[in-house]
DNA sequence: CACTTTTCCCAAAACGTTTTGGAAAAAGGA
DNA sequence: TCCTTTTTCCAAAACGTTTTGGGAAAAGTG
């Protein structure tokens, strides 16, 4: 089974300069077997102290890696986890689902783990893209963002007890693990303060039907009416899509103020602020003076904007991190259900949320 | 060397039920040795067309797929390539980076290929994060982008025959694969354009230096300018940072029109436009009519924006599968050199761009 | 019919690890 | 000294493919 010379000697044979050293080398180096120093490598108590220390240092010197590929194969791993992002679904703002994914990628790296991206034009090619990914053995868990309220891959990976993490949540009574950010209770927050600030009549531009999100933001913003005194008007509540946030955005804006009693606040995702300004400019109406408003996302334009826009900022950073780490306990063999969080959301008020003139 | 039974039962052992059936597997079920089976899916000559309908028909109904961890192995190849993004370097502009991943991802997928990402968050980060996908021997070609005048990235990957592709280019004498936007051309085009309407004071808010992009986008300008007949003034020409594109442009321009003879038009690129447009509104200049712009990118909210952005607009999902069809190329041992693409960016004239008043 | 060529298939090796199941050597105990 | 235990190491198997190097049967050729 074993020739002698196994054709790589350290010299450059594939194009490409490989000072790479094998185990096998390696341990010829060192005069051991390669099980020692694999052992040796990988702490085991049955190599001696001294021999391990040897060993180590050998593999510095050398700069040896251990081949991920043979070690995939062989734990039965990838090692590797999967994310499908979805721009023409998403619309893609520029700080938040970048921060997201920063605080995914870095943990991923810190467990010696690799992250694959796939991305997709819409919802059946996203599903397709992921059951390459699941059915292909490309990953050993995947993570889920922009979650519907009736979310097929939910159901597909649970089928299969395939490891999953949900950014966000949905409609589903078999237990799965997800990170959350409170949506309800940041728009009731938003809501009581701009109702303690003497708004009566407070518009809600939510999100796309379909998707969860919405869903509790339009909970918070009931919650924070009902606790604050105030009578719901449906006419005050509009929806935008998630394709084109700024064009639909800007006509409910137009639609709002055609109302008897218009608002003298509004509440909505920051994605579609532009839109907004648009609509109120085209109104005559000044942001923060003539209606105050509180967008929800971070986003740069909230900081930048004349006059400043005060939000609600979800920690997607640190959420990014706490999936990895959960999808990490899962693909070990935990129970998913023992993980569901749902982190808090800061209110940042700047210098659109004043009192109604 | 080969016991009978492997332990693989079809059944479900590491957790998660894969229904997933292996070559061994499947050849006995086909009473064919793993080889034919290996070959007849390869399309080899050397098994008759009737078994390998056969064989065919068997893998779609079992739902055969090669392990692509052992076939990794065995190939010699880990099939995938690396990128690393650097959010707090590269400013993330809504539409342009995610096309070009876009573009880029949709082209790997086709190739059989993976997409891994690293996200960095700075230049030592980024470079460490490369080094890893490198020397872990974890990818089999890199993507670049956000591509600096020295760029130590480049020089890594040349000095290791490493396979790698630039999206843009960069100072450096061996030849190298690249696909660039024409930047020169469009900043020339767009000058011309701007001159031709009347105007002959041009100013140009341009990106960062160090960054090689910038570079193109002068030698464009300083050329429009020529062909125009006008007068470099430096004093019209500003440069930005990266980091924080909204802050500094609109430093930037209020400077612009301290000046005794204060530009009719400038020239920038997009992700600039808030700063911009911030600092118009404090100076009660109305864009595109008191003073013309173009910009570098058509974002979301040059659509949006009342009046809308005149911009330039790179083709960035095509140039990002150019770019991974060049990558394929260089990692089949083709000769860089021969791909150097630079690809022509076409203009769109909105509502910003009028003739001086 | 005897020989060569072509067609079709397969056993074994190889990719580079980790894990399994000892075995030799050293140490401890009587 | 002899037996047992501990320490330290290693050969072989295994992970699931693809490639190598034939070899047997069938088909063609004289």
């Amino acid at each position: 089974m074993f020739l002698e010379q196994s054709g790589n000697g350290i010299g450059l044979e594939n194009g490409f300069k490989s000072m790479t050293i094998n185990l096998k080398q390696l341990s010829k180096l060192l005069k051991l077997s390669p099980t020692t120093v694999s052992r040796a490598l990988a702490d085991y108590s049955d190599v001696s102290a001294k021999t391990r220390a040897r060993v180590k240092q050998m593999a510095i010197q050398q700069g040896y890696q251990p081949n991920p590929v043979a070690r995939r194969l062989q734990k039965g791993k990838t090692e590797t986890i999967g994310i499908v992002i979805t721009p023409e679904l998403n619309y893609f703002s520029d700080t938040f689902f970048i921060d997201l994914l920063s605080g995914i990628s870095n943990q991923i790296t810190r467990a010696g783990y690799e992250l694959i991206l796939g991305v997709a034009s819409d919802e059946e090619h996203e599903m397709q893209s992921m059951r390459r990914m699941v059915e292909g053995k490309r990953v050993d868990g995947m993570i889920l963002t922009l979650i519907r309220e009736q979310d097929p891959r939910v159901g597909y990976l649970l089928d299969r007890d395939f490891p999953f993490v949900l950014y966000g949540q949905t409609r589903e009574t078999r237990p799965y693990a997800f990170v959350d950010m409170d949506g309800k209770q940041a728009f009731e927050k938003a809501c009581t303060y701009l109702a303690g600030l003497g708004h009566r009549r407070i518009a809600l531009l939510n999100g796309e039907p379909g998707f969860m999100f919405p869903v509790g933001c339009r909970e918070g913003y009931e919650s924070g009416l009902f606790l604050s005194g105030l009578e719901l008007d449906p006419d005050l509540i509009r929806e935008w899509k998630h394709k084109d946030p700024s064009q639909s955005s800007y006509r409910w804006t137009l639609e709002l103020f055609k109302n008897d009693n218009p608002p003298t606040a509004i509440l909505f995702q920051t994605e579609a602020v532009n839109g907004i300004f648009k609509g109120l400019d085209e109104l005559d109406l000044q942001p923060g003076k003539d209606v105050a408003l509180i967008g929800y996302d971070d986003l740069e334009i909230a900081r930048i904007h004349r006059p400043s826009l005060s939000v609600l900022r979800p920690q997607a950073r640190k959420a990014g991190q706490r999936v990895v780490n959960i999808l990490l306990e899962v693909i070990k063999g935990e129970d998913p259900g023992k993980f569901q969080e749902i982190h808090q959301v800061e209110m940042v008020i700047r210098e659109t949320s004043l009192p109604p003139s």
